[in-house]
RNA sequence: GCCAACGUAGCUCAAUGGUAGAGCACUGGUUUUGUAAACCUGAGGUUGGGGGUUCAAGUCCCCCCGUUGGCUCCA
């Protein structure tokens, strides 16, 4: 007899060898039928796999996190199937699932295309109908791979497989069978039909390694039911209606043209919100003491080749020549930094120094990379390099960490994951000044009683670091600050100053940026708000829309009122009916919407709209510049007034 | 850079190989309006660029440029 336990403590019984699905048919059928795997003693397991002696039973069900994994991975290789049934020549690599749904790499010559989608989709439909079991076959690795040796992407996978057991899983009328670990769902059937979609094909790399042959991806999806897969396609409108490409467009921040391919073209618009997240850049780099320098964009060659980019970096940048002279086009700011540092002797007395630049780089970038503002080929840093003694570095990197959380913060940003990156392979500096930086960094991040991850072996080869990324309003992940200790620049360019006991040392650089690309910056902000920017950021701040040309009179007064007080204010004075006027409001993300007629005109006041809502609020004039100019100060997201 | 798809008016999109259109925006006019789009009118295009096939190319073929989705890389 063979015995499984259930959470609640029950005990179920079963012949010795009967499959987990008996256990389950005793519990319920409803149970059994929903089942797609089971856990038995932790370990995740086919319906079929045969139960002897005791263990813990748990079921799981599409409804459970891992039960949905299990769906998605079965139809990956239903799609495999599909696929297979219609390309008798395709030969699979590797279908794994990934977030929100799965993909499987195939070798074919013959493209798979958008259009094809939909035959591949019925295949799969026609194959989930069948409701045929999956099953799963077992063998040693010697006789897996004799069984695959003419499938050199399939021996591949046999080799790399963990355990002494190989697995087959075997499904469909014409015994289609797929190399798995598993576990699998029990039935073709166990799947919603409705619940699928072939969603895209693209380009991939076996084993990512660009030397490597080009295979085809095929991405799909598969959820527990039509209602959840509409939703997801529903949650990908949403998030293409965010996209900062098409807000870019309709709100007239920047635009892309062939003539400068990744550089980006700012609007008048987009320099308002550009402008204003300088300005608040400069006041708090002011505040955490720090000076600004500008550094030139073109420099000599030969700078280059003291920095140490030329040898490393050269495939990326921008070359000019002029005279017989070749410049290059700055790719990062350090070097142009240092030679400002070595125009004057320095004292340990002036230490921490701190330097930022917003400065212009360009990076040659391949063609298929760029992505509107958040990939492009010329981007602003908001750099800075500081330079101290090494006994001042943890504090200096808490003082960037300190820096990080305020500006953060301003921007609505408050979940954020770091990372630190520790001493690569290919590395200059002995190991002791490895040391030593890298735990200034760990100290710093543990001061701040911050949690981070640790990524052995990725730091650059000049020092360790530490990356920031945030998470936007749709859970993305982005990097953008970096704090990385430098070994290698001050010793290139034999930086000196002179220490307390009268001799020359080489002082240590820190090398940080807070917000990154100022641009790809601007592109995650546009997507974060969806356009709609807090007060402080939006181009146009407020607009005066008037009932008739009546209060045209009126409106100008206001106007000039408003302008008076600092806000970003604009009139319609056209001959539309308030409707379209307000509904042109609404469509260009205008915070303020201030509808005056000849009730308005008479009393002074302001009958205000809130951007996205229907709701109105009649207030004076000047408790509306009041209250606009807190909101402004308060760098809030919130419009409405208390 | 690699694989695939796409490129038509300022924007969003139509057009079996047979006269390139619509909506919004823009021009001029009518209307003087009270809370999510009044009406009329006009203008706007070497269909990304170049070559080819054809009596005829937005449409088919080739090359280039750009864009999109991925791979790789990265801020």
């Amino acid at each position: 007899m063979a015995k499984l336990e259930l959470p609640d403590g029950s005990v179920i019984e079963g012949a010795d060898g009967a499959s987990v699905l008996d256990f389950i048919r005793q519990i319920g059928p409803g149970l059994a039928k929903a089942a797609v795997c089971a856990e038995v003693d932790g370990r995740v397991v086919d319906l079929s796999c045969p139960v002897t002696n005791h263990g813990k039973l748990v079921v799981i069900t599409g409804k459970d996190a891992k039960g949905l994994e299990i769906l998605r991975h079965s139809c990956a290789h239903i799609m495999a199937e599909a696929i297979c049934a219609l390309w008798p020549q395709a030969k699979l690599v590797y279908g794994p699932t990934v977030t929100d749904g799965f993909y499987y790499d195939i070798d074919l010559d013959e493209a798979i295309r958008p259009e094809d989608f939909e035959r591949i989709e019925q295949k799969m439909r026609e194959i989930i109908a069948a409701d045929e079991p999956f099953v799963r076959i077992e063998m040693g690795r010697d006789e897996a791979a004799a069984k695959m040796a003419n499938d050199p992407y399939k021996l591949d996978n046999i080799q790399n497989a963990k355990g002494d057991v190989i697995s087959f899983y075997r499904h469909g009328a014409g015994g289609f069978e797929d190399l798995c670990r598993g576990p699998h769902i029990p039935r073709t059937g166990s799947i919603d039909a409705k619940a699928i979609k072939v969603m895209s094909v693209a380009g991939a790399y076996w084993h990512g390694d660009a030397s490597q042959k080009m295979l085809q991806r095929v991405y799909g999806t598969c959820w527990r039911n039509k209602k959840e897969l509409d939703e997801y396609l529903t949650r990908l409108e949403e998030a293409k209606k965010r996209d900062h490409r098409v807000i870019g467009k309709q709100m007239e921040l920047f635009s892309f043209h062939e003539e400068g391919p990744g550089f980006a073209f700012l609007h008048p618009n987009g320099m308002i919100v550009w402008n204003a997240i300088i300005e608040y850049w400069r006041k708090v780099h002011d505040k955490y003491g720090y000076a600004e320098i500008k550094t030139p964009i073109i420099l000599n060659e030969s700078l280059w080749h003291r920095s140490g980019h030329w040898d490393n970096y050269k495939e990326n940048m921008y070359f000019t020549t002029v005279d017989e002279v070749t410049y290059a086009v700055k790719p990062m700011n350090c070097p142009g930094g240092l030679l400002v540092y070595n125009a004057s002797k320095h004292s340990y007395r002036e230490f921490p120094l701190r330097v930022a630049e917003l400065g212009l780089v360009h990076r040659y970038e391949a063609s298929g990379q760029m992505h509107g503002l958040v990939r492009v080929r010329q981007f602003t840093q908001d750099d800075a390099h500081i330079f101290c003694m090494p006994e001042q570095a943890e504090a200096e990197v808490i003082g960037v960490i300190n820096l990080i959380e305020e500006m953060y913060g301003a921007f609505g940003f408050k979940d954020y994951r770091i990372e630190l990156s520790t001493k690569p392979e290919k590395h200059i500096g002995s190991d002791e000044i490895w040391e030593m930086a890298t735990d200034a960094l760990r100290g710093a991040l543990e001061h701040k009683g911050l949690p981070f991850q640790i990524n052995e072996g990725d730091g650059a080869f000049y020092g360790p670091k530490i990356d920031f990324h945030i998470k936007d309003c749709l859970g993305r992940s982005w990097q953008l600050g970096t704090i990385q200790l430098d070994f290698s620049m001050p010793m290139r360019f034999e930086l000196t100053y002179t220490a307390p006991d009268n001799t020359e040392k080489t002082p240590v650089m820190i090398h940080r940026a807070i917000l990154g690309s100022l641009e790809r910056f601007l592109g995650i902000l546009i997507e974060h708000y969806a356009g709609n920017f807090p007060l402080w950021l939006a181009p146009e701040q407020a607009r005066i829309l008037t009932i008739s040309e009546k209060s045209n009179d009126y409106a100008a007064a206001l106007l000039a009122r408003l302008k008076a007080a600092g806000l970003r204010a604009t009139a319609d004075l056209g001959d539309d009916k308030i409707g379209a006027k307000i509904a042109r409001g609404h469509a260009e993300r205008v915070p303020y919407m201030l509808v005056v007629g000849p009730k308005e005109a008479e009393g002074g006041l302001v009958n205000v709209r809130f951007r996205g809502s229907q709701t109105t609020q009649t207030v004076g004039v000047d408790a509306f510049v009041a209250a606009a100019a807190a909101k402004i100060a308060d760098k809030t997201e919130v419009l409405t007034f208390e």
